[in-house]
Formats: structure tokens, sequence, C-alpha cells
DNA sequence: TTATCATATGAATGATTGCTCATGTATAAA
DNA sequence: TTTATACATGAGCAATCATTCATATGATAA
């Protein structure tokens, strides 16, 4: 069982054999932070339920304000994040701007998140 | 198009019907949250490459520590956030502690994201 | 044009969070 | 028992973030 193949003295237990064969196959470093950075932006309360009601029908600001009982400058800068990540896209109609989810995705996301959650009730 | 059905004083140009109709079947305030912290959970970079590496492995912290690089400290920390929300199990062998994902849902949830990353590339 | 409505946005603030440092605990070897 | 190793954890700090307030933009109606 001939550990500590490495003359570095960083650590001391290191299973040598493991990982290196996970080291090479683990995610490169910019997915890795693109893939954090999506379930940061999914990793809000106020956000998630703006989602939801996007899953269900397209809406206008003042729509989803009203849904959420929240002022609208704080949706407003909720919508800006959910717009940057392109997770939501909006179209303009009159007066309005209306919100819709931009791909299948985030409802596939957001519906095995929803599993998970309750396996862990159950 | 009859709107502002609402006596209520708080918006003023909201869709009713559609509203009314998105409001009874969204996601409870419980479920909501919940799902909002699994995805907190998993919206962090050092935690992700955690997960991707106990995807490959069943992994001790010192192996891990090693992989990422970082002080062995702020993986223990991270490691607690993960298991206390139950997307990583522990157990003890000898002097080491042994983490692996706790259920299917997880890699399941990051192969989605990461499919979803790819796309927004492409 | 002027007034109004729907939405966007910058600044300020309080809360949360990730990391480091120091230390504690538990296991095993000497 | 003593010593070393593997891991956990509390406190402190700097950075990030969600919300509010005030204001700006842009479109419609009068």
């Amino acid at each position: 069982m001939q550990e500590h193949e490495h003359d570095r003295c960083e650590e001391q237990c290191i299973h040598s054999e493991v990982v290196e064969s996970v080291r090479t196959q683990m995610l490169g470093t910019v997915p890795s932070e693109e893939l954090a950075q999506l379930f940061k932006v999914l990793g809000d309360n106020t956000r998630i339920r703006i989602l939801d009601a996007l899953y269900l029908s397209e809406l206008c600001v003042c729509d989803i304000t009203a849904l959420l009982g929240m002022n609208q400058s704080a949706v407003s800068h909720q919508l800006r994040v959910l717009r940057d990540a392109r997770i939501v896209k909006s179209r303009k109609q009159g007066k309005n701007v209306l919100y819709s989810l931009d791909d299948e995705h985030i409802s596939g996301l957001v519906r095995m998140g929803s599993e998970h959650v309750r396996e862990l009730k159950g």
C-alpha cells in the first residue's frame, strides 16, 4: 500500500492513485465556475419564486410584483440577475415588458431540484 | 379587456386572470425556500468542485484538500455545509473520514446544469 | 407638449457567507 | 502514556448580496 509518493511537503495522507485519476477527469476551471454561477443564481428564494411563476406563464413585471408581494424595484433587480444569466428573456409589449423562461433546461433543473427536496421529506 | 379588478391600491396594471391562475399553482412557501436553499448550497465553486470529485470517487478529506489545493479547514467547513444539506454523506475508516454523494439526484442536477452551461457557449 | 404609467438602475445598508487562524477532538502509532 | 495525524469547529474579517429609496428612462394617453 505504498502511499506518500509526493515529495511536496503539502499533505501527508494523500491516496495518490485515486487522487491522480480523479484529477484528470474533473471539470476544468471555467466550466466549474460557470456551473457554480448558474446554481448561485438559482439559489435565492425570490428568484425561485419568479422562475416558478414564469414556468406557469409569461408575465409582465407588475404581475410578478403582485404575485410575490414585493416592491417593484426588488423584482426588477432580480429579473436583471436572471436576464444576465440568460435564464429568462424579455420582450416589450406596449408599456409592459413580458418575461419568460429562456430555455427548457431551467424548468428541468427546477423540477429535478423539487424531486430532491421532496425525497428528503418523505 | 377589463383589468383592475382589485380594489387594493397596491398595483395598477395587474392582469388579474393570469395572475390568479398562476397564484393557485405556484409552489408553497416551504418547498420554494427549500429548493432555493438546495441551489444556494450548489452555488459555490469550491462546493461544486468537491461534488465533481466525489461524483468520480469516494474520497477522504485530505485527498479533497489536495485536489482543490486549498487548506483543510476551508474544505472541512464546506463539507459541513454539504453534509447539513444532505448532499454528501461520510463514514469513518481508521483515522480518515470518507465522503461520497448522498443520492443520485445531485449528480443529475450537476449533469443537467452542465448541459445548460455548455449550450450557452455553443 | 405634458402627464402618467411601467420598468430600470445607482447608491446605501444590513445581512449573509467563504476563508483564515487558532484550537479542539478523536484515532492510531510509538 | 505520549506523540502524531486526520478532521472539525468557533471567532473574526473581508467580500458579496438582497432589499430599499430615490430617481431616471421610455412609452402611451390626454
